[in-house]
RNA sequence: GGCCUGGUAGCCAAGCGGAAAGGCAGCGGUCUGCAAAACCGUUAUUCGCCGGUUCAAAUCCGGCCCAGGCCUCCA
């Protein structure tokens, strides 16, 4: 049984998808008017763990990841480049899918941007507009949230305790009560707009995610995810105009995940302590360290991100697939039921923490215990080849969650083979000079060689 | 000011009422031609602080301190 907090209950709550081994799932994506941040990438690399543990656990996934290419920044940025929002936002989107690839991120089946939705949205506030729960000003569309009776029900929000007026109100825009939002904003001189049934003008930030989620999942879904920051407004008002304009429940299952920090500090440009996945791969990381990073630490906690866990998270990835890699060597001629059990174990709680919650911690501490059994019984002398072969599949099974393993080829040319033979020859005359002497050659080819009291081993390292 | 998280070894991090998981790093040892790996032992009598409830609390309750988030840009 899967359980999920969620933030509209605000508890753990058993999941059961609308339809029976479907899950449809909405993932907020990014706004692409530069480069993500690593902070970004928590949030994606978590929606990664749901999606593909999801897949784990035998539904099928369809998920919609957003991609907001028109708002204030998008066009800005392209007006002080010169070029076109398309160009522009082209960029970024370009730059992003490549970040996801190395990150290991699986692709969601569908990637809507917001351009390519202005009929959707314009339908959806139509919509609004003939149920009265939006209205016009100044040619531009506002919903009211006073028309919503359960506004707030996401972030608990009292209205009556926004300090209305506390804030500059940066919108230039009139509406009839501070506190409701933009659905439609006029077109303005010198920026995008198009020509619609409801006027000339673009879309306010909310209305894209209630208008594509619902095109591609439906009125009512299963899971909505993003970071906390965007529960309120942005989540809360997703569920105002989706729920006023279609009568029904939005979503069942909120999901949100926590900040990341650096250095314990919130990211921020002034103090220029925030980091780009290509920041990190400059420095010489490896972005599967940085994947494991981000996938590691339970998606509600706040993950503080240092240098120094990140070197951590290398060396714990690159003992795990050493391991892997010497998948091999076999220290028995017998099978050992032993550890079939082992693997039985390890996948159970493996299972029973991701269930959990995606508790990850608890589900990677039985793989790394089944690590040290498997050790334990290989210098025992009490592992057979078909053990390694069924440790092997069941650490690529669960990869299929994780993604932390190099996948190499299986095995070794006839020419490297004959000189790890060659190499045990000399061994056993006690010439170690030739023994050293092909050890430091394949060494050069990244195929490092272990002696073992069961032959040799061999693991495809990637040079450093 | 209101609401919400989190504070567990050098670092990261589970556990959330009944003998302190796991990872990384360090130290000592075993094995080894040398490497490397692995294994064994060791590193929190204690879980931010102070009270309370209980036979029993890191886990529940109250107060406090610290860090972070949200309160219409934000993953």
């Amino acid at each position: 049984m899967i359980r999920f907090y969620n933030t509209l209950t605000k508890r753990k709550e058993e999941f059961i998808p609308i339809e029976d081994k479907i899950v449809k799932l909405y993932t907020c994506g990014p706004t692409v008017y530069d480069l993500a941040h690593i902070g970004n990438f928590r949030a994606y690399v978590f929606e990664d763990l749901l999606h593909r543990y999801l897949e784990y656990r035998g539904y099928k996934v369809i998920r919609v990841m957003n991609i907001t290419d028109v708002d204030d920044k998008t066009i800005n940025g392209a007006k002080s480049q010169g070029i076109s929002l398309r160009e522009y936002t082209d960029r970024y989107i370009k730059i992003f899918l490549e970040d996801m690839e190395t990150l290991r991120l699986k692709k969601p089946d569908f990637l809507p941007r917001a351009t390519e939705h202005i009929n959707e949205m314009v339908e959806l506030i139509k919509k609004l507009l003939e149920k009265g729960y939006a209205y016009y000003k100044d040619n531009s569309i506002y919903f009211s949230i006073s028309k919503f009776s359960s506004y707030g029900k996401l972030s608990g929000i009292d209205l009556s305790q926004i300090k209305v007026g506390a804030r500059v109100d940066t919108d230039e825009y009139e509406k009839e009560d501070v506190r409701d939002f933009v659905l439609w904003k006029s077109a303005k001189e010198k920026e995008v707009w198009w020509e619609t049934e409801i006027g000339k003008g673009r879309p306010g930030w909310h209305i894209e995610c209630s208008a594509m989620s619902m095109k591609y999942l439906g009125e009512t879904f299963d899971i909505h995810t993003g970071g906390v920051d965007n529960i309120f407004p942005h989540h809360e008002n997703e569920i105002a105009q989706s729920e006023s304009a279609t009568g029904k429940k939005f979503v069942n299952y909120w999901l949100h995940c926590a900040h990341l920090l650096v250095n314990g500090e919130k990211m921020s440009k002034s103090k220029g302590n925030f980091y780009t996945l290509r920041d990190l791969l400059n420095k010489g990381y490896n972005p599967v360290a940085i994947r494991y990073l981000l996938l590691s630490t339970h998606y509600r906690d706040p993950l503080n991100f240092t240098e120094k866990s990140l070197k951590q998270a290398e060396n714990t990835v690159k003992n795990y697939n050493e391991f892997y890699q010497g998948l091999n060597i076999c220290a028995s001629r017998k099978y050992n039921p032993e550890i079939k059990k082992e693997i039985e174990k390890a996948k159970e709680r493996f299972i029973k923490g991701l269930d959990d919650d995606l508790n990850i911690s608890f589900a990677l501490s039985s793989i790394f215990n089944l690590i040290k059994i498997v050790n334990i019984f290989f210098s025992k002398g009490e592992f057979g080849a078909e053990n390694v072969k069924e440790v092997k599949e069941f650490i690529e099974e669960i990869d299929s969650v994780l993604c932390i393993i190099e996948k190499k080829e299986e095995f070794l040319p006839e020419n490297i083979l004959n000189l790890i033979k060659e190499r045990e020859i000399a061994r056993n005359k006690k010439d170690y000079k030739r023994a050293d002497e092909i050890r430091n050659i394949l060494k050069e080819k990244g195929i490092f060689l272990e002696d073992t009291p069961y032959g040799t081993r061999w693991k495809k390292i990637t040079k450093t």
